[in-house]
DNA sequence: AAATTTATTGCAATCGGTTGTAATAAGGGA
DNA sequence: TCCCTTATTACAACCGATTGCAATAAATTT
């Protein structure tokens, strides 16, 4: 930056404002000072910057880590939802560094900004760590989770509307006909237990008492759902259909299902969550519940702009659509449900 | 710092040195410091220190951007390899950047980390770039990219045997008695196209003559490979099995072929490529070639290291390995093949 | 005990920007 | 023409670490 001063005959600190665009540097010479950096292709080193004005325009990226290890066994979902958070990060100026808590505590995510890694992260999930996250809040506030919005939460979230999306998926399967509706999904993770909770209303308004036997809670690792399915299967409980609190579960379920000569739909019928993009591929292409992640990935970025800027966040909840596919179907047509 | 060291009654820079375990300070002030720093909860400005060191330790992913728009498209081997890159990089103590080019030049590479931004970057796959690429390794060499080792190569590359690997496809449809193969991917990108000439070769290796009929040129994006699929249907071609470059590509075919009341494998047997989590749930359960991709995320970031100490790269080639599940059969059993 | 070597520690410069404040140049009015 | 206001530009301190080199303290040798 000195050479260039030296090159346009001024001081280096006309050169930095010029080139920050700072008005109290005539448009001439700013002009003048940009022509020269280019001809010269002069990089301002961020770095640099970064350090003085003790900021980095980074924002975290904390995609969840199953059993705190690999995450490799994720969801196609959280990395669609990913490439809309670095969408939208791109459009406001900040780079995204993906991050990895390998088994840290809550505080970590302070520590981590602190050092000034990043200027603030975003969560993807609030797993079972919600209390230590609302306290975390009361100290710290540069962050904003995906995931369910929860009674008393004082963290900003963003994340789809998982009563409704239960309730609508449940009611779709009991508008078809169906009676004897199953739910699949871990109902530690708390949007999962909305999306339970939603389907639980369902079935209550339209009069029909919860069945234990159809309430399987089953971890999101792999192949725990199709286990679930196949002990479903053969405990001889009835049912006509499963709600499913992801695609990649309702997935899982369609192939243990298929393995029992069950067909969808029409023996069952099952219902997704997420509308992933395979899940138009699948076979038979899956009804689901869309979320609309590329808005959940700028409102995210929004709100956490907002915090930096010391406004108010919003949390968001939005709204959840049913995309109609072929894996429901009207009432069983064969005897073979259970 | 400089309060630490007033703490501590020593200087700033033995409280520097003591806390990068430097052994011109003694150890026992050196433990001594550290155990204040860790009681008066200090943490060490990285924004600083890197910017003195003028490092980051940040390697920056560039994930490709079909056209150069939303890369929401992506297909999912990427991300999981990705969440491999990840892994590797956080062994190695460096951080990951998620960038994006949108459409700027091959050389934006070199800006970008002459910025600061990052030390390194590795680039998932080399696209059509090739050539420019190959011209940047003369001038700078701070990258790594996964892709396809070619002819004349100089910079350094991951990746699997796709020669192998489209080749080991096309025989096991062989050995299956499968004698009209047909091949599904963009040629345009390097990878399939080594795919595409093991496919051939295999085909040449067991007397069978190409037809360019059966040589479906897609490009990567979402429906183009249920349309061309679609489009050879029609086109009353004969064929019985299908080699597609990727999982993605195989699904969407696969759907194609559902919509024709043709079965899947037992009328035309079809093999994906890369192994996605997916593929074991997909029905039916894709047999496909493995892309270690563990493993290509490991060798990517030693080799970048590597190249960062200053020392040689070594590109490597991945084995690939065939993974059969169920959507490969014997010879067609029933006549509606075409 | 003095001299010399070796082990520690401190001083001060440095990285490459930004910005408050002082200094200078330009413009305007009397 | 001179003085005062306003628009530009320059000076220099600062951000928080690292490190070469000088200085001091401790240990060893004579």
């Amino acid at each position: 930056m000195d050479d260039l001063a030296e090159l346009a005959g001024v001081s280096k600190s006309t050169v930095s404002r010029a080139l920050s665009d700072n008005p109290l540097v005539s448009k001439k010479t700013r002009d003048r000072i940009k022509q020269l950096a280019k001809e010269h292709n002069y990089r301002l080193n961020v770095n640099a910057r970064n350090f003085f004005l003790k900021e980095t325009l980074t924002i975290a990226v904390l995609m969840p880590s199953a059993n705190n290890a690999d995450w490799r066994i994720l969801d196609p979902f959280f990395l669609e939802l990913l490439g809309n958070i670095a969408d939208a990060l791109n459009e406001a100026g900040h780079e995204l560094l993906l991050a990895k808590t390998s088994g840290q505590s809550v505080n970590w995510i302070e520590e981590y900004t602190k050092l000034q890694r990043c200027d603030g992260m975003i969560l993807i999930g609030q797993g079972s760590e919600h209390d230590k996250i609302n306290h975390l809040w009361e100290t710290f506030d540069a962050f904003v989770v995906w995931g369910a919005k929860l009674p008393g939460q004082k963290y900003c979230s963003v994340g789809s509307d998982n009563f409704n999306g239960g309730k609508m998926a449940a009611e779709y399967l009991l508008s078809l006909g169906r009676k004897r509706l199953a739910f699949l999904g871990d109902r530690e993770l708390p949007e999962v237990m909305l999306r339970f909770k939603g389907y639980l209303a369902a079935l209550k308004q339209a009069g029909i008492e919860p069945d234990e036997q159809l309430e399987l809670s089953t971890p999101f690792e792999s192949d725990a759902a199709f286990t679930a399915t196949v002990r479903l299967i053969e405990s001889g409980a009835s049912f006509d259909s499963i709600v499913a609190a992801s695609d990649v579960l309702a997935m899982s379920a369609i192939r243990a299902l298929k393995q029992y000569d069950l067909e969808v739909p029409d023996d069952i019928s099952i219902i997704g969550y997420d509308d992933i993009m395979l899940s138009s591929y699948y076979n038979p292409a899956l009804t689901t519940v869309r979320q609309n992640c590329a808005e959940g990935g700028h409102q995210m970025v929004k709100n956490l702009l907002r915090i930096l800027d010391g406004e108010e966040p919003v949390s968001v909840l939005l709204p959840t659509e049913l995309v109609i596919r072929s894996s429901c179907s009207g009432p069983p047509t064969r005897k073979k449900s259970r």
